[in-house]
DNA sequence: TCAATAATTGCACTTCCGTTGCATACAATT
DNA sequence: AATTGTATGCAACGGAAGTGCAATTATTGA
């Protein structure tokens, strides 16, 4: 088990106190969540800041962008073991239109998607939108 | 075959010089396209009244909208049979990283996407990202 | 036909999100 | 300790989406 600090060095991200409060706030949501999202979670710290620490952690592999459909751009951490660059690994995310909140489904792999002719899949971005299973009772 | 006044008139939208003008637009061009787009067609109309032709059009289920992952909303012309609203027809669509053009695969249908259990599915997005067949030269 | 009504269009303005430039503060290296 | 590089904070910009309201246009009914 390593600590944050030194998943942050593995990955050449210099080890801050902005940057270790925003990965543990990242880390204890079980959802994608907004820019606005760690705005909120950190009134205090500078909204550039904020973007630009989740920037970097996108750079460098440690969150992933989530395109939900809100028209809001979302980020999540990254799994162990979570290649989101490849493309054979790319999870679906389900949207849930009552709570509007995102999750990876991470097990959930995403079916290989013909093209016609011509075409190269280079990227596949899935969203299944509906009731999550907390909203839904079940 | 119907003249575009009955088409409009059949879904109860009024018929205006307007438009007609920005239906024949959608119905040539091949792309899903962005209010920009249709900004750029028209200079001499007024941004809120393309914007809410769009919205129109789309309400009464005449356009659907895209989300490519761009960040922009984009538009395309519901075909003949093409029913947005029911989950089993949706299509995906595809966004070409070259030219930045996206468009309908009308005929690929997106496949059964499962969920786990206590989720409901209700609505799928898929959009591939790569290069077009345009631009791969082949 | 003409008034009354309803819908459309245009203008101005606002908000939200993403982004960048620049100055300052902090950290690492020699 | 001085230098250098990076991080942070502040201010501001730009694009896109959306709203309120006045003016214009179309429709309806007397």
């Amino acid at each position: 088990m390593q600590t944050i600090e030194q998943l942050l060095e593995s990955k050449n991200i210099r080890v801050t106190a902005m940057r270790l409060l925003i990965y543990k706030f990242l880390a204890q949501k079980q959802v994608a969540v907004t820019l606005s999202d760690v705005e909120n979670a950190f009134e205090k710290a500078d909204r550039t800041t904020l973007y630009r620490t989740v920037k970097t952690f996108e750079e460098k592999s440690i969150v992933h962008q989530i395109d939900d459909g809100t028209g809001i751009t979302k980020y999540a951490l990254c799994e162990n073991g979570c290649n989101c660059e490849i493309e054979t690994d790319l999870h679906l995310h389900f949207h849930c239109n009552n709570c509007n909140e995102t999750i990876c489904l991470t097990d959930h792999k995403i079916p290989q998607i013909k093209v016609p002719n011509g075409f190269i899949s280079e990227d596949v971005n899935l969203v299944v939108k509906g009731v999550c299973d907390k909203c839904s009772g079940q």
